[in-house]
DNA sequence: ACTGAAACGAGTCTTGG
DNA sequence: CCAAGACTCGTTTCAGT
C-alpha cells in the first residue's frame, strides 16, 4: 500500500513549496475536504513518504557570503577508512552536504563559509585534518543558477 | 537592525529542523513568552531571514534511487552562452541543484533520477540538448553521507 | 521586552451518511 | 470517502506594566 495517487502527489508538490499551509487552506486549495487531506496528510507521514519540515534560510543574509564544493580523495579506500572519514564529516556542521561518489575522486563535499579566508581556514583546520584525506579539488561557487529545487512529482 | 542575537539565531536553528512547530510549544522550549516569539518570529520573516518553509521528503521512497552530479563545460564562455544555459537549466525540473564555478568545468549540477537508464536518457535528451553544452562529466553517488544538513547558527 | 485577557480561527474527534 | 457537530488548542490583537 505505497502507491501514491494523483491527489497524494499534488498534496506533496504543494507541502514542499508551502510546508506551513494550513489544513484547511490546502484543501480548498486542492478541491478536498479538510478531513480528507488530514487523512492523507497523516499517512503520508505515517508511510515516510514525508520526513519532516523545515524553515528554509538566506545563507547570504545569514553571513555565509561563499558557497563551495570539494571533490575529496581518501589515500586507502578501504571500508575502515571511508568509516573514520564519514564520522568526521558528520562532526563537522560546516559540512552541508557529504556524498560518496564513484568516478575519479572519492567524496563529494558541499559547505557554506563566511569568505575566503574562512574557507582556507576551514581547509586547513578541519578538511585536511580528516582521517585520510590525500587530495582535495576546491570549486568555489561564482552564481547559483538553482538551489533545492522542488522535487519533481508528475502530476 | 539586522543584527541577530542569541536568541534569534536559536529561533532559527529550531525552525530549521521542526518548520511545523507551533509557536506556543516553541516558545515553552526557549523560555520566551508566546508573544514575544511571535514577534520575532514575524521580523525574521519580514527582514528576510526566513524564506519560507518546506517538507523534507524522502526521494527513494518517491521513486528517486539515484542521485547524480554532473559537471558540465560550455564550448563558448561568453555572458550570452551563460544565459541561454541557466535559463535552459530553470527549465529542467530533474534538477535540484545548478551552480555556476570557478574552475576546472563551468557548472556543477545535482539531480535525482529513478536510476540509470532514467539517468541515460535525461544525459542525452535533456542536458546535452542544452545550448552551448560541450562536455559532461558523470559522478553517481553510492552513499549519501550527509544530506542538507541545517545552515550551522553558532549558539 | 514581558504579561494578561478576550475573540477568532484551526485542528481533532466523533458520529453519521 | 465525505459531512457536520462539539471540543480543544493555538493564534492574534489589544491593552497595560
Amino acid at each position: 500500500m505505497t502507491e501514491l495517487d494523483k491527489t497524494d502527489r499534488r498534496i506533496l508538490m504543494e507541502l514542499q513549496l508551502d510546508g506551513r499551509v494550513s489544513n484547511a487552506e490546502l484543501a480548498q486549495r486542492l478541491g478536498l475536504p479538510p478531513t480528507s487531506l488530514s487523512d492523507r496528510f497523516k499517512r503520508l507521514v505515517r508511510q515516510g513518504f514525508i520526513t519532516g519540515f523545515g524553515a528554509r534560510l538566506d545563507p547570504h543574509q545569514l553571513g555565509y557570503g561563499l558557497l563551495v564544493f570539494v571533490e575529496v580523495t581518501l589515500d586507502k579506500t578501504t571500508p575502515d577508512a571511508f568509516e573514520m572519514f564519514a564520522q568526521a564529516v558528520r562532526r563537522a556542521p560546516e559540512i552541508l552536504e557529504c556524498h560518496m561518489v564513484g568516478g575519479g575522486f572519492d567524496y563529494l563535499i558541499k559547505t557554506r563559509l563566511a569568505d575566503m579566508n574562512t574557507y582556507r581556514r576551514f581547509l586547513g583546520e578541519v578538511l585536511l585534518a580528516m582521517p585520510g584525506v590525500k587530495e582535495t579539488r576546491t570549486y568555489a561557487v561564482i552564481e547559483e543558477v538553482k538551489n533545492d529545487g522542488p522535487l519533481p512529482l508528475m502530476l
